[in-house]
DNA sequence: ACAAATTTGTACGTATGTATA
DNA sequence: ATATACATACGTACAAATTTG
């Protein structure tokens, strides 16, 4: 019964007085939770909105306007006549992954190598970002299809690195930050501003890339990540060859 | 009387049987004209919900669903307590104008300097984008302040461009393409996509930024605007000179 | 500092329309 | 044709934030 499968991951969201909490929030972060823990696949089929408020301590209205919330935010998609389903998540786990190039819209494989990870001091701009001194940095190249190859530096907060900060380099190589992040501390980087300039390379990068002498000029991409409550998370910096495809970035998710 | 001037400005969108328009659209539509006509600007205050459904044939219920989605679309603000406000139109029409350059998410102050138009035979990419073969494009220079001038040829079909394609190069400095486009064509670009990468200066860029045989790589930022029903509405170049200010592009708008 | 009025936010229950199977 | 399921709509009630007296 799916039925009851919903209504038992519904329930615990509704019973405890969560204060302040409205009733179709509740279930909207219910139905992301079963997603979140397997409970629902893309595909599956929600119970109807009759069955689901028969059920469920919410009236119809209610429940109606948790599931438009879902379907304005890509996590189910409604059709009218057949139901509501879970929305395939392979593109917003991407968007997790934040390093995303696309080609034709859909995301490419990559391939990462680990430099390492160290405690660095803060200032300029990524000290402002931060709003700290310190801060942990994961260095590492990517390469994207047979493309040149990118060096990336990935900031993030102390607090937030100390497991990291006990990995060797090769324990990188294909390692995502964001999934462990979103995975074993529960950070949801939901909003990315981008910041693109053409530009030397770093010393850094130049190490890292083996670069020649001709080679001087580039592309910076900045990724600054914050949270649904608009606070710092995540700060990476690309550095891209010149010739590379380019990245392709939405101003708006297509559902 | 405000009221009087709302209440006015709606009533024909409820009137007239238009087959198929949702009650919550009708007023939707009926919010975007007046602010489109100009009877309402930004700052002005709505009435409350229950003066609205008082005087209009819609509950209030209905009236909150269009309500919402005016505030989801950034086109009103609602406050808890205080009411429902017109959104600042100035950062919608930046977008609008898709060429941003922000500071701390504000747009900065532009010089735009025309070179010409003219009608160009498409191949490749182009022309899988317009699908047709051929199209207009307009050159010119672009600067934000102080910054080195940067090259942008804007794309657009022939069918847009007829009135275009008699201006004088001078006409196009400080000419706002979008803006013309929206206000004479009514034509809405509503998503738009950006590729990034570093790469050599086109010829056409290299003449018209008169740069010197050292500076020969740049950043390549394509931005193709679509309609609201997702077809193909602009194309836009811009070639940066190494050392330009970042653009800052965001994911999502915050409001 | 407190109370009242205003305004949006949430919620319920019900009814009817429309697309799909 | 019938049943199912989402979409729209109405009217009402109370909660919570803000402003006003």
């Amino acid at each position: 019964m799916t039925l009851e499968t919903i209504v038992e991951a519904c329930l615990p969201h509704f019973e405890n007085e969560r204060l302040g909490v409205p009733k179709y929030a509740r279930f909207y972060n219910a139905i992301r939770d079963a997603i979140e823990s397997g409970r629902l696949v893309a595909g599956d089929k929600l119970p109807s909105e009759q069955e689901l408020s028969a059920r469920l301590p919410a009236s119809l209205g209610t429940l109606q306007k948790g599931l438009k919330a879902l379907a304005d935010d890509g996590i189910i998609v409604r059709q009218h006549g057949r139901g509501t389903f879970i929305r395939d998540q392979e593109l917003r786990y991407e968007e997790i992954r934040v390093f995303r190039f696309l080609d034709q819209g859909r995301p490419l494989p990559l391939t990462l190598q680990g430099i390492g990870i160290r405690r660095v001091d803060l200032d300029g701009e990524l000290a402002k970002f931060f709003e700290r001194k310190e801060c942990a940095v994961i260095e590492r190249l990517v390469q994207v299809e047979n493309e040149p190859w990118t060096f990336n530096a990935f900031y993030l907060p102390l607090g937030l690195a100390e497991e990291l900060l006990e990995m060797a380099p090769g324990d990188f190589d294909g390692f995502s930050i964001h999934e462990y992040l979103h995975r074993s501390r529960q950070l949801l980087t939901s909003r990315f501003d981008h910041h693109l300039s053409a530009g030397e390379f770093s010393s850094a990068a130049r190490r890292a890339l083996k670069l020649d002498d001709q080679t001087t000029v580039g592309m910076q991409w900045q990724v600054h990540g914050y949270t649904r409550e608009g606070k710092p998370a995540t700060f990476q910096c690309f550095e891209l060859q010149p010739g590379h495809r380019p990245i392709e970035l939405k101003t708006q998710l297509d559902r």
